[in-house]
DNA sequence: TTTCAAATGCAAATCATTTGCAAAAAATTA
DNA sequence: TAATTTTTTGCAAATGATTTGCATTTGAAA
């Protein structure tokens, strides 16, 4: 229940911020704001989706949230950055995170190729789930 | 210039298809729809964009093209399969398509893990390009 | 507490994307 | 080739997610 996340200086830590945080850190995949914003409903805490979307994009700018895009979808995701990697399965859309992504062991590779220095990444994997298979 | 796509069956292959095919073999990373727009209007070619939208999708559901979200930005952008794969430059926005992704190397361990077929996939990878670094 | 900048909620505004529909163009057939 | 049928296009209007202005509230420093 309480985050263990360090909270960005220069921000107030309001209600409505631990609010969502908390939402997020329950989540098991990435959502959208209006999914924040009916799971805070359904817990009795009624914030103003326009609140909901400052917040999500001020801790994305932080870094403590990952926005992202399921192919096909047009509403923004949120997620903290541990189920930023995921597979969706095409045929049902059911979404299931990476753990320990194998795309780490290629920055190394990445930064002697393109001189880049690596600092996030984010990957979608399509497919079709097993349970889709039979 | 010419296309060496197969264009997609039981459609029909319009000069407003080709010339949108067009635009996007020639780009070099994943272009907006508006940028499409434009991109045909300095060509002389005048599309609405609600073609452009409609083709796109099109070319999208049939796997010709796919589609993608940069972080911080909100419109779409599109490329041929080809260019799915780029690292951003988080201090100038720059893009550069990796080739040869070396996440290819990880669809048999990720089948083996969860059990997907694995169809495709997209990778964004961010990180400070070599001109930032200086 | 008092103070004050930062944060919130609401309603209105934005803007990328989608959609309805009549006209135009491609493919099919005669 | 012309006629017929079906798909595609363009335009304008609609949609819907996200953003913004502003008055009010609130967190945190003094």
């Amino acid at each position: 229940m309480s985050s263990k996340l360090k909270f960005p200086e220069g921000y107030r830590l309001t209600k409505q911020r631990k609010a969502i945080l908390e939402i997020l850190e329950n989540a098991e995949i990435p959502i959208t704001a209006e999914d924040v914003f009916f799971r805070l409903k359904e817990n009795k805490i009624n914030i103003s989706l326009s609140t909901i979307y400052r917040n999500l994009e001020m801790l994305c700018k932080e870094g403590l949230v990952i926005k992202s895009y399921v192919m096909g979808k047009d509403k923004a995701r949120f997620a903290l950055p541990d189920k930023k990697n995921y597979l969706i399965c095409e045929s049902c859309g059911k979404i299931v995170i990476i753990d320990n992504c194998p795309f780490d062991k290629f920055k190394e590779e990445l930064k002697q190729v393109y001189g880049f220095d690596i600092t996030g990444h984010s990957v979608e994997v399509y497919g079709i789930c097993p349970d889709c298979k039979s």
